[in-house]
DNA sequence: CCGTACTGAGACACTAGTGTCTCGGAGGAG
DNA sequence: CTCCTCCGAGACACTAGTGTCTCAGTACGG
């Protein structure tokens, strides 16, 4: 181990403040929010800001390469592939719905982080459940696969708008999403 | 009428170039964009861009007020009220669909025009189909009918996505759109 | 053919944000 | 207690965008 990557526990908390706070403005700010804003949130001074992170676009990139990480932790301990795909696809709404606000800084701007890592933490396993959905035929086939996971991310962009605005509780959400995606909205 | 608001033809010409410019160039670099590359896509000076439209802000606000208006005459003739909620519902998606990318700035900016011109020209005959559906049964009621609209507004926006990418033409993205979210991804 | 009105180009002031640097102070480790 | 490290505050230069203005050229109608 290098001894340079080993942080004091304090520097780390600091860390961790800043990414919150910066997910937190962001999410509520967009774009606009400046690096002062992200500071003034987080309770350090400007100056602190750019010792933790040389400049804006690394905030960013650290910010986004977290909420990958931590949804894709969350995924990994889903244990998608050992249950029916319809509670796997409950399972994975709650997962990338639970890192909310994180996630939205992603989906709303365009902060792709490593492209190769979203695909290896999110997409793959996703893709896995939707796939072996289609194979045994518990998903539809006459739509592509590209465009059912499509659809599925713009109903999950609304559902951790709809939990950020408190307008619905988590578990709520995830379950009205999950029937919505699978059964749709015809009545019976 | 006020004979300052008869315009050339010439100056209705440049007005639509630029409002077209703009909701393309917004469109594609979001945000960012900015009037130079606006004039620019237009093909116009700078100078006459701001001769157009006082601020960047009076821009964006004209460009939401186009779009709304455009997809609300495009409700406003679908004739919703005299179809099944289903085919009304299709309709609904062809309409904002097809208004595109324009309708995209409004979606992923929050560039809101006015409220109550959004309200009356889309939320309104857009809440009258769904609320018909609850009634008659069509929808299922067990969600929100807020929550529905939400999560169908998540569908509507993917698709617009897909759509402006190319990936997928505006046919096949509304009756994939359409039937999903009607019948649900669950295969048969 | 001429003049009027519009246009593009560019200079300009102004604002806001970014990233750098310095300095005095505070707080924790020894 | 003392030293050492980190922090906050603020000054600073720089960049990019906004909005204003002027001026020479051009297209178009009369």
């Amino acid at each position: 181990m290098d001894s340079s990557l080993v942080h004091s526990p304090r520097h780390d908390r600091t860390t961790a403040a800043i990414l919150d706070a910066a997910a937190h403005v962001l999410a509520a700010d967009g774009a606009a929010a400046s690096m002062a804003d992200v500071a003034n949130a987080a309770g350090v001074g400007r100056a602190t800001l750019y010792r933790y992170f040389e400049t804006r676009e690394s905030l960013l990139e650290a910010l986004a390469a977290d909420a990958v990480a931590e949804a894709g932790a969350r995924l990994a301990d889903a244990g998608l592939d050992g249950v029916p795909v319809e509670l796997a696809i409950e399972r994975i709404v709650r997962a990338i719905v639970a890192v909310g606000d994180r996630y939205a800084v992603i989906l709303r701007e365009e902060i792709l982080p490593d492209r190769e890592e979203v695909e290896r933490l999110l997409g793959a396993p996703i893709r896995a459940v939707f796939a072996r959905g289609v194979r045994t035929e518990v998903l539809r086939s006459d739509v592509t696969l590209e465009i059912l996971l499509e659809l599925f991310g713009g109903l999950l962009t609304s559902t951790i708008k709809l939990v950020g605005q408190r307008r619905v509780g988590l578990e709520d959400a995830a379950a009205a999403v999950t029937d919505v995606f699978l059964q749709g909205s015809r009545a019976q």
